[in-house]
DNA sequence: TTGAAAGCGATACCAG
DNA sequence: CTGGTATCGCTTTCAA
C-alpha cells in the first residue's frame, strides 16, 4: 500500500503538500496539483483513514447505536442514517445494544474509542445520568426515540403519547367500549408513553381503564400471540387490541387466525410503527405511522450541521405521528 | 482523555511497560503491574483505539459488506456476525453495497483503510477479478451466498441451486404442471442457481420450461406484486408460481388478494430465505430455509479461526436448503 | 504557494 | 523484567 511518503517523492513534492491536496482546503499551485494528482493515481494511492484520523482527531465517521441489527424498523433507521451521511462523504460505524445498560454502554465507548465524530443513538437502558455525562464530556451526540429535559435540542423524537392516543381514539370512535392493550416493556420510555396516551383516549371519552385488560409485551412478535391467549384466559370481553407495535400485532392477528377469530369482524387490531410489512399482513394493518426514515435523516441533518458544519439545514425535532387506517379495524355492531 | 504517557509518568515507569500490561502478553512483575492498573483506574485511562491500530497494524475489528441494511435477510446475517465476534471481543463495522458495483468497491476500500483485520462480504456487483485482486493483495476475507472457484474455501454459500429444486419438485409432487416462475435480477449469481435449480426439476419431471410463464423480479416486495400482474396478463394459465425469495412471494400473495384469488385453492405459492414473517403471513409460506443466521456465525467463525487463530473451530461452508412446507401450497386438483 | 518538522497515541524491537 | 526509541501515516503550525 503506497503511502503519501512514496507519493510526494514520485511528485517530486513534500508531504505537506500533497496533504493539501488531498484535503483541498489550502491554496495549492494548479500546476503542483496536477502532479500530485498524477502521482496518486499511477501509485494507486488511498489515504490511510487510521492514521488521517490519528492526525487529526477527526475520522468522517459517525457512530450508531441501535437495539438490534436486525428488525424492519431498526433497519430502516440505519438505512436512512448511512444514505444521508454517504452522500457527504462521511461513513457509518453501526454497533447494537440489545436493549441491555452494560451493551449500551460498552458500544457507546467503543465508538467514542474509535474516534467517531458524532453519536447517533438510540439508546434504552442506559440511564440519564450517564447521557447528560456524555455531553459534559463534550461528546457530540444526538438521541432518537429519547425524550431528556436537559438534553432536549439533542433529541429527534415521536409525539408517542399523541400516537397512542390515535390508536385508541380511532377505535372508540368506531364504536368499541371495551379495549384490550398489549404493550411494550413498561421500563422503556416509548412503551410508557404509548400507554399514557391510550389510557388519555380512554378518559376523554368516559371509559375507565382497566388494568385486567392489559398485557405487557417484549415488541416481538411472539408476545403478540401470547397476550392474545392471556387476554383470551383472563381478561374481561374485548372487542378489539391496540398494540404498541406492528410486530406484535402481527402476532395477534396470527394467533386470532389459529384460534378462529376472525379480523376484523370479531377482532379489530390497531398497530404502531407502519413498518414495511404492515401493508402486506391479512388483512392489511390499521397503524400509527412512524416516520423513522425520515427522523434518521433527521438525525443525520443533525450531525451534519453541527459537527461538519454544514449550513442552510432545517432542523426539526418532534415528529408527528399519524393514523393509517387499512383493514384490521372496522366498525363495532 | 488521558494518555499512555500520562499514566506511566503516574505510575513511575515507562511508556513500553504500561503498554506491556495492557496487553498482558509479556511478563510484567506483579508489583510494577498493581501500579499502572491503580494509575490507569485513577485516571480513567481508556487506550485510544485508533493510535493502537496504526502503531500495530490490527484494529481488531472485522468489516461486514451486506447489500442492505434493512430488510430481514441482511438483519439476521448481520446479526449473527456481531453476535459471534463480540464474544470474542471483536468489533464489527457494517457498510452497505445497494447492489451496486461503484458502491461496493467504495465501502470495501473504506473497510480496508479502516485496518480491518478482515472482511466478511455479501458482494453481488463487483467482478470476480476483483475479489481475486483482493486476495493477491493479502487482504483476509470470506464471502457471503457467492461462489468463485479459486476461492472456494472463502466461500460459505447455500447450495441455491438444490433449493430452487426442491422448491420446484415439491408443487410438481402436489400435482402441479403449470409453474410460474418470478425470479431474482439476472445478473446476479443467486437468481441464477435458483432458476437453474428451477429448470432442473422441471426437466427431470418431463415438464417444458416456458420462458413466458417467467417473469424478473427484483427481490423487493413490490415486484412479485408486479410479477403477478403481469403474468395473469401475459402468461398462459398457470396454477402455481415459486418466487426466487419470500418477499416477492409476499407480494404475489397481497396481489392475489386484490384480484380475488384465493392461495393456496387457486393459486399455491412457494417462496425462498425462510425469513422471520414468512410465518406471519396468511396463508403461512411454504419457502426453502436458507439457514443465513448459521451461516453468519460460519463467517464469522471462518474469521475467528483464520485471522484471530482461535482453533478447534470447524469450518462448513457449503450449507444444505431445505423445503418448509406451510399452508401456501396445496395439491393441484 | 511550498517545505520542514513537531506531534497524534500507541506498539515493538533492542539493549541492559 | 524494564527502559529507550524508532515507527505507523498523516495533519498542521511556522517560516521561508
Amino acid at each position: 500500500m503506497a503511502t503519501i511518503y512514496q507519493v510526494s517523492e514520485l511528485a517530486g513534492v513534500s508531504l505537506a503538500t500533497v496533504s493539501r491536496v488531498m484535503n483541498n482546503n489550502t491554496k495549492v499551485s494548479d500546476k503542483t496539483k496536477q502532479k500530485v494528482l498524477k502521482a496518486m493515481a499511477e501509485l494507486g494511492y488511498q489515504p490511510n483513514s487510521i492514521a488521517q484520523s490519528l492526525a487529526s482527531n477527526r475520522s468522517n465517521s459517525v457512530g450508531v447505536l441501535v437495539s438490534e441489527l436486525h428488525g424492519p424498523f431498526f433497519g430502516d433507521m440505519m438505512s436512512a442514517i448511512e444514505d444521508t451521511l454517504r452522500l457527504e462523504g462521511k461513513h457509518t460505524i453501526i454497533t447494537s445494544g440489545h436493549s441491555d445498560e452494560e451493551r449500551e454502554r460498552a458500544s457507546i465507548e467503543f465508538l467514542i474509542g474509535r474516534k467517531c465524530d458524532a453519536l447517533i443513538l438510540h439508546a434504552e437502558a442506559v440511564t440519564d445520568e450517564y447521557l447528560l455525562n456524555l455531553e459534559s464530556r463534550g461528546i457530540e451526540f444526538v438521541l432518537i426515540n429519547r425524550y431528556i429535559k436537559q438534553l432536549e435540542n439533542r433529541c429527534i423524537r415521536l409525539d408517542n403519547k399523541q400516537g397512542g392516543y390515535l390508536a385508541t381514539q380511532h377505535l372508540i370512535k368506531l364504536g368499541h367500549q371495551k379495549l384490550a392493550y398489549i404493550s411494550g416493556p413498561k421500563w422503556k420510555q416509548d412503551a410508557q408513553e404509548r400507554l399514557q396516551g391510550h389510557k388519555q383516549a380512554l378518559t376523554d371519552a368516559g371509559i375507565d381503564f382497566d388494568e385486567a385488560l392489559c398485557f405487557e409485551g417484549d415488541y416481538q412478535q411472539s408476545s403478540g400471540s401470547k397476550g392474545l391467549d392471556w387476554l383470551c384466559e383472563h381478561a374481561p370481553k374485548f372487542s378489539c387490541v391496540v398494540c404498541a407495535n406492528d410486530e406484535m400485532a402481527s402476532g395477534v392477528m396470527t394467533r386470532a387466525r389459529q384460534l378462529g377469530i376472525n379480523v376484523p369482524s370479531e377482532l379489530s387490531v390497531v398497530g404502531f410503527d407502519n413498518i414495511i410489512y404492515a401493508n402486506y399482513l391479512y388483512p392489511t394493518l390499521t397503524t400509527i405511522d412512524y416516520p423513522i426514515y425520515e427522523m434518521g435523516r433527521m438525525a443525520a441533518k443533525y450531525i451534519l450541521k453541527q459537527v461538519y458544519e454544514k449550513k442552510n439545514l432545517d432542523i426539526e425535532s418532534v415528529f408527528v405521528p399519524k393514523l393509517e387506517i387499512r383493514d384490521s379495524s372496522i366498525e363495532y355492531v
